[in-house]
RNA sequence: GGCCCGGUAGCUCAGAGGAUAGAGCAGCUGCCUUCUAAGCAGUUGGUCGUGGGUUCGAUUCCCGCCCGGGCUACCA
């Protein structure tokens, strides 16, 4: 159902004339720019309904439209119908009904579901970099746009907080740490663990050197293959046996160090605006899994091997193995067994994971293994994939020390912005520059990555993604300041724009028209979007909108308009525009500053 | 080798069976005594990797090839 009354009652009357019409076959698009029209209606996509040539469509079509009161014309070129409304009907069915225009993102009840969402999952020996942040905010931003539709969403974190590589910091700290803590060396608590991690890879690599020196015969063999041929890796991995074991001394350390990481990582998460409904510990999860192996081994889902591992045969995807032959699990054992308590605990009708797309393959055979083992939500599972963010120098990688790191890029983001408020309003006090940076500049790193495509592998470049300029963020956030300031000052001069006291006939200039019908084009977005469980589109959207509202900022005087009557239509519609724009930066979870 | 993803303007990226392929940045030209110039307007720049096929119509769908990335563990 179009938000235009023109075109649903076209949907109406075209259903009603031919029997095979779908009912949602009439989708109004923008006009093209250059050419005469509002809004366009394509008649190559439904004429083959009403069994027609393209061109007759086109030309009953407009037929149609041109009878309908709504409609100033209706020019058929090929099969396309370019039509241009009355502005008292567009803006009607637009901008003066904004309350409406909102709402037109919901789903209908019947269609919303219960959502668990998982993202984040870091590993407790190190700080998040760029990479968990691209992770953090599609995770945030998809959690709040499926909410925003309507559905019922639980966000989740599931921290890997065990394993050879978190004994890798312990140890380092072991041995080097002489007893430092965050608070005697006031460095963040998952940075002091991360620069052991990153000792632990020093000395290792000079013993692996030392290793390959004394024996050339394995210099074909990787660092992995060698690892336990080093005293440091021998006891890196004694130290994961004893933690498995529950040796105290060590079971202390690691939890003295996780706490350090986790107060680390919920500032991250606090400055970053995320919330989780609940935290996993992968400490906690870890065995769980392996009763369901047994039931689907008896069930006949997988297949004991002779050597005594279990395997499910996934068909195209390969032989799969979820036991080893000693018993102990691997990781899509847990993963099946983590999945299972998710929805024990929250019955979701759908789960979300976002994870990189190195794990593509992984998840589609977990996929595949939870719909093998009979479970009817298994249809309902989803990996939201994304590429890897590389830099100018190359790949990011943790152990060489080549990442950007996510605190300072914070810190980075909001010191430029705050400078260029300081440049803007040198009076500003400095608590309300700091303040305004941290909105703008967070704002504009989670708006640079979301306007990406997830899939893509996308290019950090520190000198050109840092702008406050041209497609971004701030862009966005500036024309809601723009017209928050027209707002305050109508409010100085008591002008009141309430819809129903506005004449909204009035606005017939091309920008004012265009930037109604942009306008109401947001619930349609927010749809599809959510769809496609992709914001990429809100952000394109976002921009847009903010471009038709600047166009028309400078076309079209507001406050100064020539009349009393068409001020009043000007700032009804600004003030619509805002509360649009508003919304739509909260769906992605950026928020916007009175001032800019 | 097999599977998956990508190759669109100098750069970073949109698009998608339909009307002249878009945006931002970079380059060049204009616009602040006018509601905030983080803005607006104009302009330069493209055989949409390549060769076939399907179609009234392909950059978009299908097949081959080339290039880049990922995966292909009893790692997580």
């Amino acid at each position: 159902m179009s938000l235009f009354e023109v075109f649903s009652a076209l949907q109406q009357q075209l259903a009603g004339r031919y029997p095979d019409f779908p009912a949602d076959a009439v989708q109004p698009e923008r006009c093209p720019a250059g050419m005469t029209g509002d809004l366009t209606v394509n008649c190559f996509r439904f004429a083959r309904f009403a069994k027609l040539a393209p061109d007759r469509m086109a030309a009953e079509t407009a037929e149609m439209l041109r009878a309908h009161p709504d409609v100033e014309d209706a020019q058929v070129i090929k099969a396309f119908v370019n039509v241009t409304l009355r502005p008292a009907a567009l803006l009607r069915d637009t901008a003066a009904q904004l309350e409406r225009l909102l709402n037109a993102g919901l789903l209908p009840v019947a269609s919303r579901r219960k959502v668990l969402i998982e993202y984040s999952a870091p590993n407790t020996n190190k700080p998040q970099h760029l990479g968990h942040v691209r992770n953090n905010v599609l995770g945030m931003s998809l959690a709040a746009l499926l909410k925003r539709v309507g559905h019922d969403v639980s966000e989740i974190n599931l921290v890997n907080d065990r394993g050879i590589h978190i004994c890798k910091s312990m140890l380092a700290y072991a041995r080097y740490g002489k007893g430092e803590t965050p608070a005697s060396t006031g460095i963040k608590g998952d940075h002091l663990v991360g620069n052991y991690y990153v000792l632990f890879n020093k000395v290792l690599g000079e013993e692996l050197s030392a290793v390959r020196g004394t024996h050339p015969e394995w210099a074909d063999r990787d660092d992995e293959a060698l690892f336990e041929e080093t005293e440091l890796g021998r006891a890196a991995r004694q130290m994961l046996r004893d933690w498995e074991a529950g040796v105290p001394e060590v079971c202390a350390l690691w939890r003295k160090m996780n706490d350090w990481v986790f107060e680390g990582f919920d500032q991250t998460y606090r400055r970053i605006g995320i919330h989780f409904d609940h935290t996993y510990l992968e400490s906690e999860t870890y065995l769980l899994g392996k009763d369901v192996i047994a039931a689907g081994l008896s069930a006949g889902v997988f297949q004991k091997r002779d050597d005594g591992a279990v395997t499910v045969d996934l068909g195209k995807m390969g032989i799969k193995v979820v036991l080893r032959s000693d018993g102990t699990s691997v990781y899509m054992t847990q993963d099946i067994g983590t999945t299972l308590r998710k929805v024990e605990d929250y019955t979701p009708e759908e789960l979300i994971w976002v994870v990189g797309d190195e794990q593509n393959l992984h998840f589609q055979m977990l996929f595949a293994i939870m719909k093998k083992l009979g479970y009817a939500w298994a249809d309902c599972c989803f990996h939201l994939s994304y590429g890897m963010v590389n830099l100018p120098t190359g790949k990011m990688k943790s152990r060489e020390g080549t990442v950007v790191d996510a605190d300072d890029l914070f810190d980075r983001m909001a010191e430029l912005a705050s400078a260029a408020c300081a440049e803007r309003a040198p009076e500003t006090p400095a608590a309300e520059l700091a303040a305004r940076g941290e909105i703008i500049g967070l704002g504009a790193l989670k708006f640079m990555l979301l306007k990406f495509n997830p899939r893509t592998t996308m290019l950090f470049d520190p000198e050109a993604s840092i702008r406050f300029e041209g497609d971004t963020g701030p862009y966005v956030q500036y024309a809601c300041a723009r017209i928050a300031s027209i707002e305050r000052k109508a409010a100085e001069q008591k002008i009141d724009y309430a819809p129903d006291k506005v004449d909204w006939s009035l606005l017939g200039e091309a920008t004012e028209k265009k930037l109604a019908i942009e306008a109401g084009f947001y619930g349609a977005v927010l749809q599809l979007a959510a769809e496609r469980r992709d914001v990429s589109g809100l952000v394109e959207y976002l921009l847009n909108l903010a471009k038709a509202f600047n166009q028309f900022y400078r076309e079209c005087p507001v406050l100064v308009a020539p009349s009393p009557e068409l001020v009043r239509a000007r700032l009804a519609l600004a003030a619509a525009v805002r509360r649009i724009l508003a919304d739509g930066l909260a769906t992605l979870t950026i928020s916007v500053p009175e001032v800019m």
